[in-house]
DNA sequence: CGGCTGCCGTCCATTACTTCA
DNA sequence: AGTGAAGTAATGGACGGCAGC
């Protein structure tokens, strides 16, 4: 499955969209996104995707803002069933398309793979890695409740914890690493390429952020670890010299041995000089 | 202008669940 | 098969910033 999307070019990209992310090096795994408005022209933009009832036809034959999906059942969908449509008409922002997808899909498609299941299996199977059967049970079963979950927010039952696929994660990482915080039309975009709630995908980035914030922990405290050892070492060191020196000065007195030494204070800047009769001597 | 209130986003501690050894 | 540890998704509360009144 290949999914690509570039919208424009740009004064200000969003940079977690507009670096392809490495989800796997298998080939047939990919997604290639690059958002490049300006916040404002991306804002008319979404303004008018609402506006107009959410037509992604017509966004997405902008010229400059460009969809190219390898998924035409997916898209014909998306517009025949008017997912796309704002808030207008009720979208909870918080639902998942792709579920509320679902249900008309299977009336489309008479396949028992709904859009959703066969994108979702695609979107596993493909990375060939050892988890993907496992993924994509647990997947299927949270693609099933999820519609219920999402219809109730998981009313009355007890939370259920979805484990995220490799390439979910992956994509999670690579965007944290672009930018640790999100803002929300950032959060949403995210949650809609990967198929998640915007909750999760915020959920995510806590998560993640607080991972960072104990391992820089973790880093720091080893740092001050070894500045204390460091430092306790030197300290004995001192210690030990003081010791040497007293024991010198007790055996021997020590004008016997240095050269006079005075300390003088320079007026003007206020730093300490010695200057040793030997110096003096000389002239220094 | 300052105070109050509601909303929203973030952080944090904690819980609940999954996976693995 | 059972179990404990580790990892992590999810939850709830506290808090701060901001806008509207």
């Amino acid at each position: 499955m290949e999914l690509g999307l570039s919208l424009d070019g740009s004064s200000k990209p969003i940079s977690f969209l507009e670096k392809t992310p490495k989800l796997s090096s298998n080939d047939h795994l990919g997604f290639c996104m690059g958002l490049g408005r300006s916040q404002e022209k991306r804002d008319s933009l979404e303004a008018e995707r609402r506006g107009n009832g959410g037509d992604l036809k017509r966004v997405f034959s902008d010229p400059h803002l460009q969809l190219h999906l390898r998924l035409p059942w997916l898209f014909d969908n998306l517009h025949e069933t008017g997912l796309s449509k704002g808030r207008g008409r009720g979208l909870d922002v918080n639902r998942l398309p792709m579920v509320a997808l679902a249900g008309e899909a299977t009336v489309a498609h008479s396949s028992p793979n709904s859009a959703v299941s066969s994108f979702q299996m695609d979107f596993w199977f493909r990375n060939g890695n050892s988890r993907g059967k496992r993924d994509m049970d647990a997947e299927t079963e949270r693609g099933s409740s999820r519609a219920s979950d999402d219809d109730e927010d998981d009313k009355g039952s007890s939370r259920k914890k979805l484990r995220l696929s490799k390439e979910q994660s992956a994509f999670l990482e690579e965007s944290f690493k672009e930018h640790n915080n999100l803002n929300p039309k950032q959060k949403l975009a995210l949650a809609k390429q990967l198929n998640l709630r915007p909750r999760q995908v915020e959920v995510w980035f806590q998560n993640r952020r607080a991972r960072t914030k104990l391992k820089q922990t973790e880093v720091d405290c080893e740092y001050l670890k070894r500045c204390c050892e460091t430092l306790t070492e030197e300290n004995r060191r001192l210690h030990k010299e003081v010791q040497e020196l007293r024991a010198l000065k007790t055996c021997q007195p020590f004008y016997m041995q240095l050269p006079a030494t005075t300390l003088t204070m320079c007026p003007s800047c206020e730093r300490v000089t010695t200057t040793s009769a030997t110096d003096a001597k000389i002239g220094i």
